[in-house]
DNA sequence: CATAGTACTTTACTGTTTGTAAAGTGTCAA
DNA sequence: TTGACACTTTACAAACAGTAAAGTACTATG
């Protein structure tokens, strides 16, 4: 209706990351590797957009082991929760009230 | 949660075509000048999303007159709607169950 | 010790998409 | 004849997307 749709945050609007951020959402920790296997993306892509939320500071990143094994853990930051009800409203705005037939 | 995110319509995951495409649901039938009122977009970029839209089918494009001038209307087919729903279907697949709902 | 594997990260590169600006088309009014 | 209107088309630079391959750091195995 109005020119909200110039407020999307375009680092949430791409298919994979908003993945990646409504599992996060979903959950409280995720690993990598869940990740990957959840939302089917390769390790480079999915590391790169890590990387590029990360930089948002929309999620951490937690580092440790198991057992001796590397292994890496996601989640949302409050930046990172806040931008995607933001998002998720103003997609809200843009498409809402007007999904009458299914 | 899966990876649905892959079945979302890239013609209409972007912002400027989805609004135009969510104007459309809203109402019968607008014109180009309103939309690009509405929307706020070049009219060169308007043009092309509306001629990317109508290669797919998913808008109607009617040229008429008003007394002597050219004009245009756009309204949705019914393949455009059933695009339209099942990209917010998609959507919500994705984000949740939050988008959409009155 | 050497080699292979795990768990990512980085680099390189190609193809596509985006937005803007400028020029073009056809009709009409002054 | 010149300018305006209502778009349409072309040209182009910048940004993005995805893939593949190589790199890093550590561990496990023969």
């Amino acid at each position: 209706m109005d020119r909200s749709y110039q407020q999307l945050d375009t680092l949430l609007h791409q298919p994979a990351r908003l993945s990646i951020m409504a599992a996060l959402a979903a959950a409280q920790e995720v690993e990598f590797a869940v990740l990957k296997d959840t939302i089917n993306i390769s390790d480079s892509l999915l590391s790169r957009y890590i990387g590029m939320l990360e930089d948002a500071k929309y999620i951490h990143v937690r580092k440790g082991h198991v057992g001796k094994r590397p292994r890496t853990w996601l989640s949302l930051t409050a930046t990172g929760r806040k931008a995607f009800s933001e998002y998720v409203e103003t997609l809200r705005k843009i498409v809402g009230h007007n999904i009458g037939s299914a």
